[in-house]
DNA sequence: CTCCGGCGTCGAACCGGTTCGACATCCCAC
DNA sequence: GTGGGATGTCGAACCGGTTCGACGCCGGAG
């Protein structure tokens, strides 16, 4: 491999001297400069990130840390992947994805042995082992997802009580009254992830201050107890004239159930929902639903990562909740 | 942080001992060697992942390369990226997920920077300038898909070809005479993705030797074109008895398709598919299939290549391709 | 003419590990 | 009693960068 004493050697000139040429970091003269980039060129040298990580203690890598549970659908969290991945990528950074089971100890790995400069973590839940982990590791980290304690670490999320409202008050304005709320499965509870009774609780409230009967009911995540709960929910609550679908799995399943059962779209019943524009391009989702933004809450957390690990004083401490936006698709009346 | 010279200081011997007693390269007598860990675990001592690196060039940590395109369905290729990181860990290494548009780039970036032992090159197709790229590099390469020129690199894939004729075997040894085939996009094969004309032209030869009308037809990647798409070959081709779905968003959009249509699935229409188990239970996919087999694949990918890191002179050439394995779901008749 | 400051470059130290050669000790066989 | 191999440890060199202090040179100000 070409190091860059060869690239002093072929320019003629000191180490230090291409690395400054290279770095911008001390004024260097322009022929110097050119001779130093043509011998770059010429020899086809890169930087040794393994060097370059011991000297300046920076990694250029970000940890990706997530989790498939067997109770979340994976094409959802695909696209929080692909947000986290590309906006680090345009920033320079690259992205060490893992997924081992045990979070709070992959944190510590590769915190500890300085593998990353700082951590996204996905999925956080409400009591997640994770973030104190985080917390003693002394890296910067941002968290998608809203934990119990949010000192020392950024968040960033969609504002899901704000859409559990959003949604109430859309269907309430139509004239609903009695409204049937899929959430996820009864272990996404279990497991702490708020977002599941922040949306439920924030709707609940909405619903009893307008008076509207609210049935919350739990999904599923793996087929075929997805279409089984959707049509058991739907024989018990079968007066109730709209749906909210808070899964993932179950808002995929839903348009075949209801044809299946011969229910029209919004004529027989209104249906709103939560996903992304992408996420309802690989699927036929023709609902109403708010926009869940893993693209920008992606973008915006790898961007404050990064500038927190540039300036970690100086950066001050982020709770940021995406505001909700509705797409109306026509699926409501 | 605290380095190896703060551990032999501890427990009062040199840096090299330390290095001999964690790594067990040399004898070291058990008092040592407990004093040692004694001080390694009291001071939380972990190696500096770059410092190692640089002093033995082995970085523990695997590129795998990939690419959203437009024209697949991002949940399928989920499944490899999993089966590839779970198959890394086990085996004591990290995977650095590079997405970047310009793959043949990323490969010569995280090479030459020595970021990576090796890497894995998903949804490889036949002119791929990445496998150029790879063989240039002189690292250590596992790829998925089959690219025009093998030598030098490793393949795992399915075996389309042989895919393609049992699922043609099977509906003809039910009698069918008229089969409509529905490829991946037009863009895929555009984009020289072997694996969708292995198994369609597998498919026409094998139907044509059986005297069956075998009508092809390209699929769509993004809704709602998937659905319109569907619609439009089943209106054209009503008489068939007999459905072969070899792309991923069209088999997830099917069962609405069928329903929205009448068509009761074995008694109007036969179907078979592609797609793995863990595909399956995402959706409801109750067809006849050939797996896929993600995970194995991932897991052989990984495991090979991480032989060939170790030992790069006596790792013999591997071009696998997994055997066809039909699993019956009942979708025939 | 001299002094000073900025520019451009160099050499050396350092980052935190691994590994090689050397050496001391001990035991055993001859 | 001695030679030799195995065992256990150390010091030094090395991996490939970055960065700090020093220094020579040049131009402008006084």
């Amino acid at each position: 491999m070409v190091t860059i004493g060869d690239v002093a050697r072929a320019a003629g000139v000191s180490r230090s001297t291409v690395s400054y040429a290279l770095s911008g970091k001390r004024p260097i003269s322009r022929e110097t400069k050119e001779r130093v980039e043509e011998a770059v060129s010429s020899l086809g040298f890169t930087v040794h990130s393994g060097a370059r990580a011991l000297a300046t203690s920076e990694t250029m890598v970000l940890g990706l840390l997530l989790q498939f549970h067997e109770d979340e659908f994976p094409p959802a969290m695909l696209q929080y992947i692909l947000a986290v991945t590309t906006a680090a990528r345009k920033r320079g950074y690259d992205i060490l994805m893992v997924t081992e089971p045990d979070g709070a100890g992959a944190i510590r790995r590769v915190t500890s042995s300085n593998m990353v400069d700082g951590v996204v973590l996905l999925d956080v839940t409400h009591d997640d082992p994770r973030v104190d982990a985080l917390r003693e590791s002394g890296k910067p980290g941002a968290l998608v997802g809203l934990p119990m304690d949010t000192e020392g670490v950024d968040i960033f999320d969609l504002d899901f009580s704000g859409a559990g409202r959003m949604l109430v008050d859309h269907l309430h304005s139509l004239g609903h009254q009695e409204i049937v709320l899929i959430s996820p499965p009864r272990d996404v509870f279990q497991r702490g992830a708020a977002y599941a009774w922040r949306f439920r609780d924030a709707a609940l409230e909405r619903a009893a201050r307008h008076g509207i009967r609210l049935h919350a009911h739990y999904g599923e995540s793996q087929e075929p107890a997805v279409e089984q709960s959707l049509h058991s929910i739907l024989d018990a609550r079968d007066q109730a004239g709209a749906l909210i679908v808070h899964n993932d799995a179950s808002i995929v399943a839903l348009p075949s159930v209801l044809e299946d059962r011969g229910v029209k779209v919004p004529d027989d019943l209104s249906v709103v929902s939560l996903y992304s524009r992408n996420f309802g391009r690989s699927f036929r989702l023709p609902y109403t639903a708010v926009e869940t933004s893993p693209d920008q809450l992606g973008q915006e957390a790898v961007q404050h990562l990064i500038r927190r690990i540039a300036d970690p004083d100086n950066t001050p401490p982020v709770v940021r909740f995406v505001p909700p936006e509705i797409t109306d698709r026509g699926s409501t009346a």
